[in-house]
DNA sequence: GCCATAAGTGGCAGAGACTGACAGAACGGG
DNA sequence: CCCGTTCTGTCAGTCTCTGCCACTTATGGC
């Protein structure tokens, strides 16, 4: 996950790990206080730099949470390009996000942390709607290109809009169940209440 | 259009004739100069009150836009209800929205214009999510209800949501199309795209 | 018709998110 | 070691949104 940049450099390592301990502050603060309650000046004085750098890494405080949604949009698109053209393109699609939940970097403790505060404020749900558009808007083009008939643009954000759905419903359920399934077992079964038709 | 507040009643009359026009009033600021660079302030002096008074009537400045979530949400679900039980759950999820868009108070070319505003902003397509929340959490159980097998909740989530974006996608569309389509019929293609499992 | 009550409004003060500008500090390359 | 780049903090400012209080006006009881 750590695309360390080459310009070698101990300032861009600096860099993340700021920007890394502002959001594991962050999330912890709002788990424990409620999103609402917690200001940036605390989070500022919490990790020990100024308000004003908080908001230069993290335009808006909901992004201290959602993260960089571009970047693991790409490694979806990236994932359904690679998949067979001739495998359905629901399969194709949960396949690629089973890959996303699988990729390295993404801690298990913290990441459920993170889903469970992003579920508790109206405004991080709908920031987080955000990410899912910005990955509609790179999918759909992929999955327009595989399907065949009329009105191909229309049926491809459908289908990608409702693999989000399942995609989102399925990490929610998970980060509020007792850990008694996995995230891979909820999004299968997520996905298998729905069916593109032909 | 300039309602006299004479009979008895007069304030409950005035009240939702204010809250009509200073939606009308935003919407149309918006749309020409964006949402961003529209101050309550201005609004407020457009439509000859106090920036104090908008703020009551509209907690939010999406919510000039959005409109009153929970009554058409209810309006979907008392559809919802209605349709017979041995009906297929996506037809009659189909049918509730298309009675939604049939309801009276929905002016068309209005409606458009604050669909097209809707899409412009990110903040107001956000809120319009939260919306979509509410009316998952009011949909879901009547869903569930009809739904038989394992993981109904679960189930019937993943249909809701989906439905949902269907609608939103159908509006989505149809705002932006050059009329060539009625809101209905875009409606029905998208539901077409998908079927639920059984 | 008169008056007490409740509802609606405006103005004021303040918190909090976010932005631009500028000066100083820290760092990397030469 | 010096200089330019990058990062940071401080300050000032805008805007949304929320209590609070005083004032006006419609409503209902008499």
């Amino acid at each position: 996950m750590n695309d360390v940049t080459r310009p070698s450099g101990t300032r861009a390592i600096a860099r993340d790990a700021v920007r890394a301990r502002i959001s594991e502050v962050a999330v912890e603060l709002f788990d424990e206080q409620g999103f609402d309650s917690v200001t940036i000046e605390q989070i500022a004085a919490a990790v020990g730099v100024s308000p004003r750098s908080v908001h230069r890494y993290f335009p808006a405080k909901e992004d201290t949470v959602i993260g960089d949604p571009a970047g693991w949009g790409e490694h979806v698109r990236d994932q359904l390009v690679a998949r067979p053209s001739e495998e359905p393109i629901w399969e194709a699609l949960l396949a690629s996000y089973e890959a996303l939940l699988a990729a390295p970097g993404r801690n298990q403790a913290q990441g459920k942390k993170a889903m469970r505060v992003l579920g508790s404020a109206p405004a991080l749900r709908a920031r987080n709607f955000e990410k899912h558009l910005l990955w509609a808007s790179m999918l759909t083009p992929v999955v327009a290109e595989r399907l065949e008939g009329d009105h191909r643009e229309l049926r491809a954000e459908t289908i990608v809009q409702a693999s989000l759905a399942c995609f989102d419903i399925a990490l929610t359920a998970w980060a509020e169940a007792d850990a008694a399934d996995s995230a891979v077992d909820l999004l299968r079964r997520s996905f298998g209440a729905l069916q593109p038709t032909t």
